[in-house]
RNA sequence: GGCCCGGUGGCAGAGUGGUUAUGCAGGGGACUGCAAAUCCCCGUACAUCGGUUCGAUUCCGGUCCGGGCCUCCA
C-alpha cells in the first residue's frame, strides 16, 4: 500500500480535509449517487461519475480493494410538490409515446455507454431502484414501527425531529427555513423538513410504475432507495458517499435521517461524504428538468472526443464549480492533441514496449480491486526522475484528489529533457491508471471525430490535395495555400509530411454550443 | 427571506503569509516554400475598501459581483 504520503480526503461531514481511515483496511465500501434516467445525462451529471471514478482510482491506486455500488434511480419520482406534480418518468413516457419501463432502459443503456466512453471503471454493482422495492418496503415498515413515520393523505412522512441532528451535513437552518416563504408541499407536515417516504398514487390516476404498501398503492420516496442500497450491499456502516453537492442539503440529509432511524442510532451510514461541485454555464448550472442542456453525445457531434472531455474535468478540483465553455473544451483537445503526438513519439524512441505496455490498460479486469500489482510492475525498477513523478503524482492525488496539480506533473513529466523514454512512458502508464486518460493506448488519430454536421466528402477532400500537391510541384504556392486555407475553413486541417499529405477533421470552430 | 460557496494573468485553472503551478491562446527565434509538428526564449495575475503583520493574493471584517441549496436535480 502507498502510504508515503497518506490519503486526505474533503468531508462534507464537518467540511474539512481529514486522513482517510477504511473501515476495513482491506476492503473500502464507496456509494454514489447515481443518474435518474427519464433522459440523457448531461455533461455536468457525467461530472459526478467521472469524479466518482477518480476517487475509486486513487483508492486502489493508494492499494485498497473497493466495493462501489452505483445506484440507478428509474423509478419516478414528482417534479414537483405534492399531488400537483407530475412523475418525470411518466412525462418522459407519454412525451416519447413508450412505456416508462423502456424509458428507463433506454436511457440506463445511454448513461452506461457514457461511462464507457468516459473511460469511467465498472462500479462493482450497478442497483436499479426498480430491483429493490421490497428492500424498501421492509425498510420503511421498520421505520414505521420505529414511531418515524406518520401518514398524510398523500403518504408516509418522516419525522425529522426524531433523529438527532437532522440536517447537520448541510449546515441546515431548521428555524430560517420555516421562516422562508419557498418552503413547499402539504401544509399538515410536522416539520418542513419532513420528507415522504412512500407516496400514494393519487386517487384518481394510475402509474405505470407503482407498487403495494401498506401506505397504499403508489413509489417509493426518492430518498429511500439510497438508505437500502447502500446498506443491503455495504453495510449499516461504510466508509464514503458520494453524489453533486446539490444533494448535501435534502437527499443526504434525508437518507442520514433514514439510517438513523432504521438502526436506531446516531450513526450517519457513511464516514466520509464526498460531494462534487457543478459544472456550470454562463447561465449558471444545467438543468436537466429545465431541457436545456449538453449531452456527451452532443460534444461528440461536433468533432470532440470523450478523453477531451474527461481531461477538461480533472483540470479543476472536483470541488470547485467549473464553467464550461467551447474555447476552454478546444484548448484542452490541444493539449490532449499534444501530449498523445508526445507518447506516440516516446513509443517509437522506447524501443519494444510490448511486454509491459498492456499493463496500462488492465485496471479493467476487475471491479474494484486494488492496482498494487499493475503499479508495481509499471515501477518496477524505475529510478530517476521517472521514479520521482510516481511520489509526485501519489502527492498530488492523495491530497484530496489533486488531479489538476497531477496533470500539472504528467506535462511536466512527458516532456521531460534527457529521460530515458521507456522510462517516461512507464510512469506516465501509471499517471494512466490513476486518472484514466488513455494515453498509452489512444493515438492522436483517435482524437479526431468527424463533426455530425461537417457536409464535405473525403473524396473530394481527397481531390482538393491532389490538385494541391500538384500545385506544389509546380511551385505555385499561392495556389496550394489558397487550397488549404480553403479546406480549413471547411473544417478540414491538412499537414505535410514526408509520407504525402494527411488531413484531419477539426471540431466544429463554432463561437459556442448553443444548448439544444 | 434564510443558509452555503466562490471571485487568480487573454482563457481555463492550481497554489501560497515573503521565492508566485500547469495547459490553451499570444509574442520572438530555430526548422519549414508557407503551414503543421518539434525545439529554445518571453507573461510578477491574484474583485474592491479597510484591518492584523516587518511583509497579504494568501488571515479578519465591510462592499460589489457570481454560483448553489431551501422543490425533482450531479
Amino acid at each position: 500500500m502507498t502510504q508515503k504520503h497518506p490519503l486526505r480526503l474533503f468531508n462534507s461531514l464537518g467540511r474539512e480535509v481529514q486522513d482517510f481511515q477504511p473501515i476495513d483496511p482491506r476492503n473500502v465500501r464507496v456509494y454514489s449517487c447515481g443518474p435518474t434516467v427519464y433522459n440523457y445525462a448531461h455533461i455536468g451529471n457525467l461530472r459526478a461519475y467521472v469524479f466518482a471514478d477518480t476517487l475509486r482510482r486513487v483508492l486502489t491506486f493508494k492499494g485498497y480493494n473497493v466495493t462501489h455500488v452505483i445506484n440507478i434511480t428509474d423509478v419516478g419520482h414528482l417534479t414537483s410538490d405534492a399531488d400537483e406534480g407530475e412523475d418525470k418518468m411518466e412525462v418522459a413516457a407519454s412525451r416519447e409515446k413508450k412505456s416508462i419501463w423502456d424509458i428507463a432502459a433506454h436511457y440506463t443503456a445511454v448513461f452506461k455507454d457514457d461511462v464507457r466512453r468516459l473511460n469511467i471503471l465498472e462500479p462493482s454493482h450497478w442497483t436499479p431502484a426498480t430491483a429493490h422495492i421490497q428492500e424498501m418496503i421492509a425498510f420503511a415498515r421498520d421505520l414505521d414501527q420505529g414511531g418515524y413515520l406518520y401518514e398524510l393523505e398523500d403518504g408516509a412522512y418522516f419525522d425529522t425531529a426524531r433523529v438527532p441532528d437532522y440536517g447537520k451535513l448541510g449546515l441546515l437552518d431548521l428555524e430560517g427555513q420555516e421562516a422562508g416563504a419557498r418552503v413547499a408541499g402539504p401544509g399538515d407536515k410536522r416539520n418542513p423538513a419532513d420528507f415522504a417516504v412512500w407516496r400514494k398514487s393519487p386517487e384518481n390516476s394510475r402509474r405505470q410504475m407503482e407498487w403495494h404498501s401498506p401506505w397504499g398503492v403508489g413509489a417509493p420516496g426518492w430518498h429511500l432507495e439510497c438508505s437500502v442500497m447502500s446498506m443491503k450491499y455495504l453495510g449499516e456502516r461504510f466508509d464514503i458517499h458520494t453524489g453533486g453537492i446539490d444533494h448535501r442539503q435534502v437527499h443526504h440529509c434525508n437518507e442520514i435521517a433514514q439510517n438513523q432511524g432504521y438502526t436506531r442510532s446516531e450513526k450517519t451510514g457513511a464516514n466520509w461524504w464526498m460531494h462534487n461541485e457543478f459544472l456550470i454555464m454562463r447561465d449558471g448550472k444545467m438543468s436537466k428538468s429545465s431541457g436545456k442542456f449538453l449531452t456527451l453525445g452532443s460534444l461528440i457531434d461536433q468533432g470532440i472526443h470523450p478523453a477531451v472531455y474527461r481531461l477538461f474535468l480533472l483540470g479543476a478540483s472536483y470541488r470547485s464549480s467549473l464553467e464550461f465553455t467551447w474555447d476552454a473544451l478546444v484548448g484542452v483537445r490541444a493539449s490532449l492533441r499534444r501530449m498523445l503526438l508526445r507518447v506516440e513519439d516516446l513509443k517509437a524512441r522506447a524501443g519494444d514496449t510490448s511486454q509491459w505496455i498492456k499493463l496500462a490498460t488492465e485496471d479493467h479486469y476487475s471491479s474494484g480491486g486494488s492496482l498494487s500489482y499493475l503499479v508495481e510492475r509499471l515501477t518496477d525498477g524505475l529510478t530517476g526522475k521517472p521514479a520521482d513523478y510516481i511520489d509526485k503524482l501519489d502527492a498530488a492525488v492523495s491530497n484530496d484528489l489533486g488531479t489538476p496539480v497531477a496533470l500539472a506533473h504528467l506535462n511536466e513529466l512527458l516532456f521531460a529533457k534527457k529521460t530515458d523514454p521507456a522510462d517516461v512512458l512507464r510512469a506516465a502508464a501509471v499517471y494512466d491508471l490513476v486518472l484514466g486518460l488513455n494515453l498509452l493506448t489512444m493515438s492522436p488519430r483517435d482524437l479526431v471525430i468527424r463533426p455530425a454536421g461537417q457536409t464535405i466528402d473525403e473524396a473530394e477532400i481527397e481531390a482538393r490535395l491532389a490538385e494541391r500537391t500538384e500545385a506544389r510541384k509546380a511551385k505555385d504556392f499561392a495556389r496550394s495555400d489558397a487550397i488549404r486555407d480553403e479546406l480549413e475553413a471547411m473544417g478540414v486541417g491538412i499537414m505535410d509530411t514526408p509520407q504525402g499529405t494527411l488531413f484531419e477533421w477539426l471540431p466544429l470552430a463554432a463561437t459556442d454550443i448553443k444548448p439544444e
